[in-house]
DNA sequence: AGCACGCCGACT
DNA sequence: GTCGGCGTGCTC
């Protein structure tokens, strides 16, 4: 078989369909376009349908119901556009109804779902449903009853404070002329002008917004989780009315949602949330800004898996406004894109220098237990730090311990489900796996048949624990996924936390240990360094100015990156050497999954210059090939790769284990910039 | 997904 | 002669 086309036979169909239906003359009359709420891959396109009389309601935007092949099967579809005349050749079917005659999916998301779903050889469908929350109908007569009352979200505009920190008006320039930069955020806390204490990056962000607001557009900032949203909601207080701000996460009940949707689409806003806000509506952009854009948190774990930043890119070059992707350490990715001279780099007006001290060695023999794993150094800035105020601990994991070993042949346990390594929550707790959480009471050791477990390493409440009783009289209070805790006061307090879960202290801790350092840099990853610095450079802008943050435990290269700040230099560095190992962002990776056969063939029939398959593999789905490939094939790669998805969706029968009949065909499954096959 | 169309074996 | 097997392809 040659090279597939992506448009194997539309002619040809096209005329077959033509000539099935000799009495289906194209005729003339209102007709919409519509995009059918299907996941069927060969559905995603665009279908045409008469507009019948009295259905005039019917425009772009709004979510009617068509009929599908049998009348009696109806789903639901989103108008795109309306014309006079159809462009099917054969005959169309009437819009059965309109649902609502909302107009909520705007112009500007559609083409957005689109571009971003034919990158990533998927179903527009697939983004729209990040982009449209469900429907609710109470919010929505209300929000129709506020509008026709006249009533507008409009409020006093509040005059744009200049933005602090950077080189006097030009991060204001970039609003203004709607340029795209790599902004390095200054660390520290302050206080905003409502009183909360957020992160000096938030106030930036919210500056920035402001001023893409008070020209009459709308800005968008995607930020990884919701306590970041929190941040910058406090951020903005004061800054821009109240009225224009709206929040856009997953931790909001669906009706806040679909009300944020509707205020969103209504004019100018500055719209803030997790990674779906890149497709929020926004008429008139006049900034998309991704925050900490190296945050797991900002790949969409849904199909088609695009990258929050990858949309944000792909929105400002539909919509223009400005860009600005910003973080404590600069990713390798948007290191590339600085590189390529497709965005600024724009550094703070000064350099920051937080009192940064990386302790390479840890040996210390002969002191107290609790005292082992902190080295001197870094004990005395906490202890002169707690007289005056709070104490910023990072640990790696969370609970007491987070492995367990035989005592008598040290061994590491094991889940006998899974796998997983055993740890405890609490001191004497039950051991349970770590990663499927099946509890293991009576334990034996598969090796020597000892029943006895000795910890290894410690979690988060063991390391409360001991600093308690190291710092007799000291509050201790612990922060992780389970005890989240986003603000403490300035009284003085050791605050335990793990990477990323640290909270906010009123004027800024007045000292940092980031204490895993070792066994965070230990993991295998591609991006372990770049995330080992994220996670130390965000918890080190937590400290107050001047206050020390220790780094236990790590020296090299990366140690002293971090204690000059020189992060760009070191990313510019780990660049070059993936680079040099054609490794990811330097070349693009994607992995197809399916039955192996499938795969095979798929993979076969892609084969092109520029594209090196690694692969298939057998994996527990079946097959895996890695994909990898240039920047310049990948347009074309993505829509051949989606030719072949819906051949194969549409020809593909039940597997090829004869007798077997009925069992699903599993579908082909295409994940373009997939980081998995790099990590570990 | 459903469902129609189509081209080969045993029935009134 | 035809009823019906499910393989193949389409859904405006």
């Amino acid at each position: 078989m040659s090279t597939p086309s992506a448009s194997t036979s539309a002619s040809d169909s096209a005329g077959v369909v033509a000539g099935r239906h000799p009495g289906g003359e194209p005729s003339r009359g209102p007709v919409a376009r519509v995009v059918l709420d299907s996941p069927l891959p060969q559905l995603d396109r665009l279908f045409d349908y008469r507009i019948p009389p009295g259905l005039d309601a019917v425009g772009p935007g709004i979510r009617v119901r068509v009929p599908l092949r049998t009348a009696g099967r109806t789903v639901d579809a989103f108008v795109v556009e309306t014309a006079d005349e159809q462009q099917f050749p054969g005959p169309l079917s009437d819009i059965e109804a309109v649902v609502s005659d909302v107009p909520v999916l705007r112009p500007e998301v559609w083409a957005l779902a689109r571009a971003v779903a034919t990158r990533a050889a998927g179903s527009a469908n697939d983004v729209l449903r990040l982009a449209i929350p469900k429907r609710q109908v109470r919010v929505e007569r209300e929000w129709l009853a506020r509008r026709s009352a006249g009533e507008r979200a409009e409020s006093t505009p509040l005059v744009p404070a200049p933005i602090e920190g950077y080189p006097a008006g030009a991060l204001e320039s970039v609003i203004r002329d709607r340029r795209r930069v790599a902004l390095a955020a200054i660390p520290g806390v302050l206080r905003s002008a409502g009183g909360e204490w957020v992160g000096r990056w938030a106030r930036t962000l919210a500056e920035a917004s402001a001023l893409a607001y008070h020209a009459g557009r709308s800005a968008l900032v995607a930020v990884p989780d919701y306590r970041d949203v929190e941040q910058l909601a406090a951020a903005l207080r004061g800054i821009v009315p109240e009225g224009s701000v709206v929040r856009w996460d997953a931790h909001q009940p669906n009706p806040e949602r679909y009300r944020g949707l509707l205020r969103a689409a209504e004019g100018p806003a500055v719209v803030i949330g997790t990674r779906s806000v890149v497709y929020a509506p926004a008429e008139h952009l006049g900034l998309i800004a991704v925050w900490n854009d190296g945050d797991p948190l900002h790949r969409e774990p849904l199909a088609p898996y695009v990258h929050a930043r990858d949309a944000a890119l792909i929105r400002h070059e539909q919509q223009g406004g400005a860009l600005i992707l910003a973080g404590h350490a600069r990713t390798a990715e948007v290191q590339r894109l600085v590189e390529l001279r497709w965005l600024e780099a724009m550094a703070p007006a000064r350099r920051p220098r937080p009192n940064l001290v990386p302790t390479a060695s840890l040996v210390s023999a002969d002191r107290p237990a609790e005292q082992a794993r902190i080295p001197s150094s870094a004990w005395r800035a906490a202890r002169d730090a707690l007289r005056e105020g709070p104490v910023l601990v990072q640990v790696a994991r969370p609970g007491f311990a987070p492995g367990l070993a035989c005592a008598e042949c040290a061994a590491p346990a094991r889940c006998r489900v899974c796998g997983g390594p055993l740890g405890q929550d609490r001191a004497g707790a039950i051991p349970a796996c770590r990663w499927c959480g099946t509890p293991a009471p009576g334990w034996s050791c598969p090796n020597c048949r000892g029943t006895r477990l000795r910890t290894r390493g410690r979690g988060s409440v063991r390391t409360a624990e001991e600093l308690g009783r190291a710092f007799p009289g000291v509050r201790v209070r612990l922060a992780d996924g389970e005890h989240p805790l986003q603000h403490v006061g300035e009284e003085p307090a050791l605050v335990v936390a793990t990477r990323g879960a640290e909270p906010i202290a009123a004027g800024g801790y007045r000292a940092v240990l980031l204490l895993d350092g070792e066994r965070m840099i230990a993991r295998e990853s591609l991006r372990i360094a770049e995330d080992c610095l994220r996670w130390w450079t965000d918890a080190a802008a937590l400290a107050a100015d001047g206050a020390p943050t220790v780094l236990v435990g790590v020296g090299g290269g990366i140690a002293s990156a971090l204690a000059t700040w020189r992060l760009d230099d070191w990313v510019r560095a780990e660049l070059a050497d993936r680079r040099a190992l054609r490794f990811p962002p330097t070349v693009r990776a994607g992995t197809v999954v399916g039955q192996p056969d499938a795969v095979a063939e798929a993979v076969r029939r892609l084969a092109r210059p520029g594209l090196e398959v690694r692969g298939p593999t057998p994996v527990p789905e079946g097959a895996r090939a890695i994909l990898v490939f240039e920047y310049s094939v990948g347009a074309e790669l993505a829509v051949d790769l989606r030719a072949e998805v819906i051949r194969q969706s549409s020809t593909r029968r039940a597997a090829p284990t004869p007798g077997k009949r009925g069992r699903r065909p599993v579908p082909l499954r295409v994940h373009l910039d997939d980081p998995s096959p790099f990590e570990e």
